[in-house]
DNA sequence: CGGCTAATACTACCGTGGTAGTATTACCCC
DNA sequence: GGGGTAATACTACCACGGTAGTATTAGCCG
């Protein structure tokens, strides 16, 4: 299959995924210190959400010195678009102005990042 | 409180809050019609649905000629922007262009899409 | 060697989305 | 009035995210 539903993590799954993307690999405590920032959380939460990631393909570990050296096993990418795409078509309907419009109203959005968008559109209307 | 942390709903319950949005009120087999469209769910999981639902303060009822009918307590807008915007600060890090370009890519997108997205932009930066 | 320590394994528990069966009730129609 | 029917209520399960305690084990250090 292989088909992990990757659009569904929870919050504290993907605060323990993008440490193992931006670390490459991590052991149990590195991936606790990284991820425990406020209100932290026991080690054994930690090691028990990697052992049940595990288990749904989201990560792997290998053994090192008497200790999990952990990494992701799903790209970053993947997961990324799944997510977005998954709510953009459960609550827009597919329609990404729609989403965009909600984003943007009550909500601050510097000058750069509408040059950003801007640029983003225009690239890709020139078939970019 | 109130705060009923808006941004977490299930795919069920989505769709049921779609239909009560599209239609102001409906009763429960009104909903299941609506909603059970492919792979039908029995009449009780969306009459169970329903009370979770509304002990969760996402809709509410009230009896008439001893039907409930159900309306929506909360938004469509509150339940979009609260979904997307947790979604980008998760994802994202609250970088809209960073989430738009996850969406560009590896999607067709319409000209029409893309031109309502540049009005849009256009809009917001002439501070409307 | 014996104990400390760091690590994983196992187990448990809560909340909640999703799903649905069974029970109860209240009405309506013959 | 009695039976069928439509509605809700109650109960039950499973999966899984989140959280963490307890048990076990393996190695190290004095």
């Amino acid at each position: 299959m292989s088909k992990t539903k990757i659009y569904r993590l929870g919050d504290l799954q993907l605060r323990i995924m993008k440490v193992l993307w931006a670390n490459e690999a991590a052991t149990v405590a590195e991936v606790h210190a990284a991820v425990g920032g406020e209100g932290d959380l026991a080690y054994t939460t930690v090691a028990t959400m990697l052992r049940k990631m595990e288990a749904r393909g989201l990560v792997k570990h290998r053994m090192e010195a008497r200790s999990f050296i952990y990494r992701a096993a799903v790209a970053e990418e993947a997961v990324s678009r799944g997510m977005a795409d998954h709510l953009l078509e459960r609550l827009f309907e597919g329609s990404l102005a729609d989403m965009v419009r909600h984003l943007l109203s009550n909500r601050e959005v510097s000058r750069e990042e509408l040059s950003k968008l801007e640029k983003l559109i225009a690239e890709r209307k020139q078939g970019r």
